[in-house]
DNA sequence: GTCTATAGGCGGATAGAC
DNA sequence: GTCTATCCGCCTATAGAC
């Protein structure tokens, strides 16, 4: 298997296979969100990766590369499953759909055993010390994210939505919030409120009269 | 100065005085809400305040407690300045107040170069290594902010707002999630949008009817 | 309480053999 | 590429003098 990567330097150049890379960026995945950038040892994450720490710095220049490279694969990944699973049932009514596209994004954000709220947690953290990362995180997710958002309150004229970028804030905002506060924050022990309630109060605010047709 | 000081137990218990108390906290402010916990070292804050490390050792017992009472400190402070800020006009247009309360939110968070958006995400960020200092925040900072917005739009029946409680998350969710990316993200030099225009977008979604009257 | 000095450990990164 | 062994600096925390 090596030895076919090593006569094919186009797929090694394009990683597409060594499993040592996979295994320490697998490692980097679970040390790195637990614990933040700082706290994260690289003999931490060889152990777990079960590689030595010359083989992780044989695949990665230094720590801050392979924080990097781990930040935009978990970023690729989340971007890939949500523009998946973003193919809604157009003949919806847009109550319906709003409704269902925030309990996607609510879902995608919860599963995972908090991978996602993890993720966003240390993205946050570290934004100032990995400034132009937090900004490539922005370009490639909250970017595409608010503009689907967007695109979709006005392909539907009869919601009369005056604002359609500011309001695809105001839908994903909420959302985005409520999860890091219940989830990230601990908050659901404190002030406890199931996510239908929120999403209902927030599709009524945009489509306010729900229940009819 | 310090002879009063120890010649008084109860001040000294309170901590009223004490000024390497104060200076250690202010150095450990800006150490740790500008690299975050673990990054930040002891013999930084304790040079930033002009004080040695044994010095600052007999303040507070570990990295931890001071960390976790520069944290407390600095949300106690947030919440006076909050709550003292929230004497609002009382016999204003409803549409109005919302405004005025976004844009006192708003401006508490960007104001003070930034302090507040970096001790969310310090907060967020080490949220996972200090849960407990994480729900005592929501306990103290975000309940008495949902219930503060909550009972304000219930204090208006002619809004028929039905579910106050879940539309003041979406308020504050929209204002908080608005700053993190456009100021704690670099979101504003991608995407760009002027605080007014997200603050009149809200403001309509919950007070339809605003420009009447 | 406050200092200087230091202990003791763990961090990132590399050298050199294979 | 991969390993073992190691360098060296910085880290938190403490000892002991004043």
């Amino acid at each position: 298997m090596k030895e076919i990567v090593e006569r094919i330097p186009d797929l090694k150049e394009h990683r597409l296979i060594s499993q040592k890379r996979v295994a320490i960026l697998t490692g980097a995945k679970r040390e790195f969100l637990a614990h933040g950038y700082a706290a994260t040892s690289v003999d931490r994450i060889a152990a777990r990766a079960g590689v030595s720490k010359s083989t992780l710095y044989s695949h990665f220049k230094d720590k801050e590369a392979l924080f990097s490279a781990l930040i935009q694969q978990i970023a690729q990944d989340k971007l890939r499953s949500i523009t998946e699973s973003a193919i809604l049932d157009r003949p919806l009514r847009p109550d319906l759909a709003l409704r269902q596209i925030a309990q996607t994004m609510v879902g995608a954000i919860t599963e995972a055993e908090g991978e996602m709220v993890q993720f966003m947690r240390v993205l946050l953290g570290e934004a100032g010390r990995f400034p132009e990362l937090a900004k490539l995180m922005v370009e490639n997710l909250e970017k595409p994210g608010f503009a689907m958002i967007s695109h979709f309150l006005a392909s539907y004229p009869e919601l009369n939505i005056v604002d359609p970028e500011a309001t695809a804030r105001v839908f994903v905002g909420s959302l985005v919030h409520f999860v890091l506060i219940q989830e990230g924050m601990y908050g659901k022990e404190i002030i406890p409120m199931p996510m239908e309630r929120l999403i209902d109060c927030l599709v009524s605010l945009i489509v306010p009269f729900s229940p009819q047709t």
